[in-house]
RNA sequence: GCGCCCGUAGCUCAAUGGUAGAGCAGUGGCCUCUUAAGCCAUUGGCUGAAGGUUCGAGUCCUUCCGGGCGUACCA
């Protein structure tokens, strides 16, 4: 980055003149190929078979004791790291001084016989020496002792801008990503083993919908259109359900048009699955078995999340929405009105939404009132129809109500289903409500969506559907607090 | 978006408005079981950028850039 500071400067010429030394003395810096034996890890494990055994491993040297006619180093590869004891009476006067030209961030191959030093730790004494690649940028120095760290490379900025520095000097972040890897691995797996087809669903449209929520907006040069980054990929997947694929399911980037903060990123991923001739209440228990079982790949089902402790190994409440608002407020909000509503989010000092309609007003309600909350894992359920324009109405006849849930686990929403509606006429109307709301003002409404409609009148199965936010569930279960901690690159205002 | 805080060497951090410092890393030297290796010496800065106040600014003021935290938006 800030190239004129002479003290940077001076660090890269240094390297780069140790380069060409390298090179002077017939040796190449950055070879093709190399063939390591084993993993450090491996090493460490399995120290009874292969002491005094010829290992090769390979790795990045992360830190250097030299002494005159010995060093010890540790390099590191992908499974940790490992010490290596470098005397020159055994690997040559030469390679002995090409080592001495080497520096923290080189990689190197090391091939040598597996020992214990006088302190008892796993080591190779070195016989030979392959310099792999050589660094010329310095890394953060990051010492530790002890299992406590000194200087740990922790600007926060530094760390998500220049994240190959992170994974490279803090252990805990590799781990974090990888843990990433085994749930989505996971959740994969786990529908692929219920018959579900995975499938890939545009990520440019010409409308959006799906969800509430603004979005990006771009333009498609060749048609000479307006194009939106997907909010939701769910009609999509639901045109999929009416084309006859009855398990159907997309690990889905979205984008939405909105603030970052510790729980939100503008692009994230979210998972859908659909299931013909399913409902909430199956997508309930499919959800709760589908989230413990990923929870024990991670292997813990008890988690600190923040100072809240979560327990996953116990069945999730299940709890109508009208019912926790009663409790939260004392009043019955089944039909209440705007007015009603405005009242009691005064009484209760909350901040009036700008857009008033019963939406936004329930939402402030439940968002300051209930979710905090709502610890434990908990389903609420039977949502208002008017927040809800792509659920199905209440089996229970109450036409104000829709089969609904949304997941709430550590005050967070997880996961949000319905019993999808499939009846195109409700369905048009529904759309045409939402488009009466966005010409009251309301710019997070859905848009009609004829495609949609007419795909629907097609004739859909029942259906049972729901989206889980996959960055918040990694989250919990790798107990992160920040959104930015679990996306290897999240948004940042980029440096001009 | 708004409020508060922050930005000093490659990294981690100091410096009542009065000459910009330390540790680690780097460089040179000594050192064949070290491990935050050690000992001796030493390089490295236009203090995020630009203006202003002042005899004098890392420090005070304004604007801008970037970040953090909170809040809003975001189900």
């Amino acid at each position: 980055m800030n190239e004129q500071h002479n003290s940077l400067k001076q660090i890269i010429q240094g390297r780069i003149e140790k380069l060409q030394t390298l090179k002077n003395d017939g040796v190449n810096p950055y070879p093709h190929h190399y063939s390591p034996s084993h993993q450090s890890a491996d090493i460490h494990a399995n120290y009874t078979e292969l002491e005094g055994k010829t290992v090769r491993v390979a790795g990045r040297i992360m830190s250097m004791r030299k002494m005159g006619k010995a060093s010890f180093c540790h390099i590191q590869d992908s499974s940790g790291k490992i010490q290596s004891y470098v005397r020159r009476d055994d690997v040559g006067e030469d390679s002995y001084k090409h080592f001495k030209l080497l520096d923290i961030g080189d990689f190197i191959g090391i091939e040598g016989y597996v020992f214990k030093t006088k302190t008892e730790e796993t080591s190779i004494h070195a016989a030979a020496l392959t310099v792999l690649s050589k660094s010329i940028r310095p890394l953060p120095i990051v010492k530790e002792k002890d299992g406590e760290t000194f200087d740990a490379f922790s600007d926060k900025e530094q760390r998500y801008r220049n994240r190959h520095l992170d994974l490279i000097v803090n252990p805990d972040v590799r781990k974090t990503f990888v843990d990433r890897a085994k749930i989505l691995s996971h959740l994969r797996s786990y529908l692929d083993n219920l018959g579900y087809l995975e499938v890939e669903t545009p990520v440019l449209q010409p409308l959006y919908g799906g969800a509430n929520a603004r979005p990006f907006k771009t333009h498609y040069n060749s048609l000479d259109q307006t194009y939106f980054m997907r909010i939701a990929d769910e009609l999509y997947l639901k045109r999929l359900i009416i084309g006859g694929i009855d398990k159907v399911y997309e690990m889905a980037k979205i984008f939405r048009n909105e603030g970052i903060d510790r729980n939100h990123n503008p692009e994230f991923t979210m998972l859908e699955f659909y299931e013909a001739y399913g409902d909430i209440y199956s997508m309930m228990d499919l959800v709760e078995d589908m989230l413990r079982t990923a929870a024990e790949k991670v292997g813990k089902l008890q988690l600190n999340w923040g100072d809240m402790e979560i327990d996953l190994s116990k069945p999730f409440e299940k709890k109508p929405i009208l019912e926790l608002l009663k409790d939260a407020t004392g009043e019955d909000l089944g039909n209440a009105t705007v007015d009603e509503l405005v009242t009691i989010c005064k009484k209760h000092k909350l901040s009036i939404p700008d857009q008033l309609n019963y939406g936004r007003l329930l939402d402030e309600l439940m968002r300051r009132l209930v979710e905090p909350n709502l610890i434990q894992p908990t389903f609420v359920v039977d949502y208002p129809k008017e927040i809800s324009p792509l659920a199905k109405s209440h089996r229970n006849g109450d036409p104000s109500l829709v089969e609904r849930f949304e997941l709430f686990i550590g005050g967070a929403e997880f996961a949000n289903a319905f019993t999808e509606l499939n009846d195109p006429i409700d369905q048009r109307e529904r759309f045409e409500s939402q488009k009466r709301l966005m010409e009251e003002g309301e710019d997070e409404a859905h848009p009609v969506d004829e495609n949609f409609l007419q795909a629907m009148e097609c004739g859909m199965p029942p259906t049972g559907g729901v989206g889980i936010g996959v960055d918040r569930l990694v989250m919990l279960l790798t107990e992160n607090r920040w959104i930015k901690d679990v996306i290897l690159f999240p948004a940042l205002r980029s440096v001009d």
